[in-house]
DNA sequence: CCTACCGATCGGTAGG
DNA sequence: CCTACCGATCGGTAGG
């Protein structure tokens, strides 16, 4: 059976956003050319603004549709987590090799988001933000639980900050590891996952930053 | 005693440099125009063109200069680990503490060159990335050194990917820590440590992908 | 003849 | 679905 011209229009609008988040990944979202876009698609200028409003709007579908999959992401590990009844160090370690696994596919796309957030208009880049502080906040959950020991004060003021190093980490990767290197990001999840589950236990603040933070 | 006049360029230029690299790590290098440079700097574009040859100038002085620093700091970190007789665990610990504060110093500086070197030509660009990988080898070896108990084989592989998630969480830190918050770089940096130094003894790999990596 | 600097405009190219 | 264009703005420089 022949794909219908809706069909047809969505597959090549497909390639041509895929294409835009390797060009913006690449040259980043203002230095890549609409002329450009359309060359390495192959296609003319005016077919391409036939698939595509304009270019901000292939922007804010790979930014948005991206960590829309991290939200999605985290809640499928957290019903993995309570089927399974993990503790909360197997729950973040999850995350992690799950959210490598997704940059890994996604790279492209992930590379935008950490890159070009920047360039998108008010309402769309708060919008991406809370979705992004969804996610943040989902993994620092699980950093919490994995310290028992910590008070309340405690939790307020490292969970984030902790969180945000493994994002480092993990938003880093993809800046150095190449696809065609002996080591894969499959190889590397489980050493980020050690690095920080080996860490975490050690790390304390002295009593009076947790105070000044508290009373911040 | 007045200063000469090629002192008062080198300080009006100085201004130049600074205030570029503040809308280069802002905005990325392609969406700051030399008209807003010259605007923020409160002079006329040919003025402004009076004090730089080109926008590009601008770019390679902060990248270079930045990275040339870097350098320069991890010679001074070796020069006191050996004064002191500093064991690899404390001079690794210095050298993310005196990393940390020089990124705060030059916060700017450093947005554009994890940001930006892209735009580098490809001469300058080779540059850079020496100097950083002159870098990266300091932090690597110290944390071979922290690591007695690796083959060769084991250090040539995890050396390099455990010094990039180092840098990964200290590059990602300016992306999220307010200046304005409770929480400064002064605050994290033995956080960075902790975590990183506490997660070290635990890290491996399985003895194939170690085989693997070592014949590749 | 040098420097410091302005108002105006150059040749090219961006998104559309 | 292409050629031919636009309003604007880019980086960089002219005359005075």
């Amino acid at each position: 059976m022949a794909r219908s011209r809706s069909a047809e229009f969505a597959i090549q609008r497909d390639t041509i956003v895929r294409t835009a988040a390797r060009l913006f990944a690449r040259d980043g979202y203002p230095a890549t050319s609409m002329s450009g876009l359309a060359e390495a698609c192959g296609i003319s200028k005016p077919l391409l603004y036939h698939y595509v409003n304009d270019k901000y709007q292939l922007l804010t579908e790979i930014t948005d549709g991206h960590v829309s999959r991290l939200v999605a992401l985290v809640d499928e590990v957290a019903a993995d987590a309570a089927t399974h009844r993990w503790a909360p160090q197997q729950h973040l370690r999850q995350l992690i090799t799950r959210f490598v696994e997704e940059y890994a596919l996604a790279r492209d796309d992930h590379g935008v988001l950490t890159q070009d957030v920047k360039f998108l208009g008010e309402a769309d880049r708060a919008r991406v933000l809370g979705k992004e502080r969804q996610v943040v906040e989902a993994f620092a959950h699980c950093i919490v639980a994995a310290r028992a020991d910590w008070q309340p004060a405690d939790a307020a003021t490292l969970a984030k900050p902790l969180t945000m190093l493994l994002f480092g980490m993990m938003n880093w990767l993809f800046t150095w590891l190449r696809p065609d290197g002996p080591l894969g990001h499959h190889e590397m999840a489980p050493v980020v996952a050690d690095l920080f589950l080996g860490g975490l236990p050690g790390v304390e603040l002295p009593a009076d930053v947790i105070e000044r933070c508290r009373t911040a």
